[in-house]
This record gives C-alpha cells, structure tokens and sequence, in this order.
DNA sequence: GTCTATACGCAGATAGAC
DNA sequence: GTCTATCTGCGTATAGAC
C-alpha cells in the first residue's frame, strides 16, 4: 500500500497518548512533549499529524464527553417497568465507568474551566440528543400513578448520576480518608451496580405516609 | 504603625486574588500574572509574599481542603435520632457548599493530578481527624436496630457525599443539558437541602420486605 | 513594601533535511 | 512520514532602584 495517506497506526498512537496524558494532567497541564514520549514519537510528528495542541485537544474531548453523557435512551424504553429500567441503566452506566474511570474528572474539570468553549463544541458540532423532556414526562407519569414516591424529576435525575458518577471522582481522597486501599475501594466501587440501585429503589418506593416531606 | 511587618491588607488580597484564579484555572492553568493583576499588584511583589507558586498554591490548596472535608462530627453527637442528625449534616453542607461552590472541583481535580503529593500534604502537617471507624460503627448500630435498612456503612457514607457534592461539580454540564438557565438551577440545588434529606430517609426506611437485594 | 527591567527556562510551533 | 534543529513567546523568578 502506498504511503501518501496518514499512518492510522501512529495517529492512533498519538490519540492513545494524548488520552493518557490529558486525562490526567488537564489541558494546561499535558505537554505537547509528554504525549510525543508517550507516543514514541517526537514533537515535530505530533504537529505533523495535529497541527495544534488545541486541535488534539478537542479531538480528545469531543469523544470523551459523548462517551460520558449518559444513555438516557435506556430509561425511555417502553416496554418493562420503570425500575428495570433505572436498574439496566444504572449497571450499563457504572460498568462503562468502571473501565473509563478517568473520564469523569476529565470532562467534568475542563467544562468548568472553559464553560463557553464547551458551550460551542456542544452546539458547534451536532446538536446531541439529549431527550430529556420525555425522560421528564416518563419520571412524571410514574409519580402520578403512584409507582414511585412524588418527586421532582430533576433531582431524581441528579441523584441517579450523582450516585453513579462522583465516586469515581472522589476516588483517591475517598479510599485513604477511609483507610482502604486502592484495591478495596475497587471493589467497593463495583458493588455499587446493585447498591446504587437498590438504594434508588428503596427511596422510589411509595409508603403510607410518603411526602410529608417539612 | 510601623511597617516592618508584612502588610496583612495585601497579603489578603493576594490570597483572594490567588483563590480566584487557582479555584478557576487550577494549578497549571493558573498564572502568577493572572493573580498579580486580580490582586492589583505586579508579579515582583507576589513573589516577595509567597517565594514559589508551589507555596502559594499549597496555602491555597490546604484552606480549601480543610474546609471541603464534611463535618463528620455532625454525625456523631449521641443526642438527638440517626436521621435528624443526617438532615443536619447533609443541610449544613449543602449550604457551604453553596457558598463556596468552587472547592469541590478545585479540590477533587487537584487531589486527582498528584495523589501522591496529596498524601504527603495532608499527613505531613497534621493528621486530620476522621473519625470514620466510629461512623461505621454507629451506622452498624442503627442497622442491628433495625432503625434503617441493612446498609454497608460506606456505601451510605458515599451516597450522602455524592448526592450533596456531585451536583456542584456537573453544575455548568448539567443546567445546560436541562435547558435551564442558571439562576433557575441555582434554585434546585438550593431545593437539594431538604429534598436530599428525604431522599435518604426514604432509602432508609425499613420496609416489610426490606433488603431483598438480588 | 512596591515598583521596572530583565534573566532564563520551558513549551508550542515551524523549517528543512532525509 | 519522520526526524533534528531552531524560532518564539510565555511564565516563573530575580536584581536592583525607589
């Protein structure tokens, strides 16, 4: 084959690098020699195939984010009851997280840095598909029928993520303030699949007296 | 007065200045000139107060951490119920979060960056006091008592984090991908006090069939 | 204590040979 | 497509005057 088309092996070298690097050191922080080493390449060949660091950088991005935001598609699906679906969604989420541990942190900390750029990336490119309206109309419909306990859809949402996400997040300060190790913590994390969801249903579900809530 | 003692006025304003920019940009992205300018001062005087950005960042970073570490102790008095010490803890740090809504990205990002130098920080001044074991204890407690649910201590510990501090962090992702403006989701989160509470006492409650789990 | 001017290294980016 | 060498600007830090 004749070589006057990019080398897709060293390109995906270079975008494995840059990964690597950038989950971990931010953008500021990832240096463009870092990913070269990183890559076995140099420098010169790293702009050769990118031309800037911004443009690595949202190469790098772009694909995290979209692989972070949530198949909310899981908890539209009509066809069995409401809390399969948040227990299917809850083990799809926390199983894609326990293998990509890095990027929440990632995506999180650079929207936050630059709130507007990510703005423009999210609407710059292709309006996703956030079908969050229907998911609201589904979470209402459930309170109304007395399925689960009356909650404000978007808190309901906030937790189910809250839960899902942010121990990943807080995964070395959490594991030492508890006195475990890594490998501990490990494990605790993968319990969650169950323990998030039964907690999540325990919470749902209506008793009695339910919403006497002040 | 005579001024043979380091203006504290100053010193302040760098410290605030410093907090701004670091708390915005983290370590790497933050910039001695960005934090002269904040301050109202130039690079030559910022380096007479604190020698290093290493230093400057470590007065910064330990503040922070020291504060975004939840009062467990609220946890703990023996006075009053489980869940009413619950609904203090978790509204009295809602509330300081609040008003100190950048610590949590700040602290977990940088903890995130260098563990290891985290570590040393955070055990090489003072021991901080966590008095986790005695949590888990009281939290095993309350479950042989059948006063909640059967529910590992940590797993509890690591719902009522997340829950409480998650929502800050995904703030700038999350009012967006809500279509909501952020004034608007100021206010749910505002809501998060009581509405959290309610939400883990319900996952609390024990029930006729409780913990059927799998 | 506060400033201006400057030294110096690092990191992003390019030129040009192979 | 890949390399070495180099340019350039930025950012930390210091020197030295006031």
């Amino acid at each position: 084959m004749v070589k006057n088309k990019i080398d897709s092996t060293t390109q995906d070298k270079i975008l494995d690098a840059a990964r690597e690097i950038f989950f971990k050191q931010g953008y500021a922080g990832g240096k463009m020699q870092d990913i070269a080493d990183a890559a076995g390449i140099n420098k010169a060949l790293l702009h050769y195939y990118f031309k800037t660091k911004e443009k690595l950088f949202e190469v790098i991005f772009l694909d995290a984010f979209s692989k972070f935001v949530p198949k909310i598609d899981l908890l539209l699906e009509t066809e069995n009851p409401f809390l399969e679906k948040i227990e299917n969604f809850i083990g799809i989420y926390i199983s894609f997280l326990s293998s990509h541990s890095a990027i929440p942190l990632f995506v999180i900390n650079e929207i936050n840095k630059d709130p507007e750029a990510f703005t423009q990336r999210m609407f710059g490119t292709k309006s996703l598909p956030f079908p969050i309206q229907k998911l609201f109309s589904l979470i209402n419909k459930e309170v109304e029928q007395g399925n689960i306990i009356e909650i404000a859809p978007q808190h309901l949402l906030i937790n189910m993520i809250s839960l899902c996400v942010f121990p990943f997040l807080a995964k070395p300060l959490m594991y030492r303030v508890m006195g475990l190790s890594e490998k501990q913590f490990t494990l605790i994390l993968d319990q969650r699949k169950s323990e998030v969801f039964v907690f999540i249903k325990n919470a749902l579900h209506p008793t009695i007296y339910s919403r006497q809530k002040n």
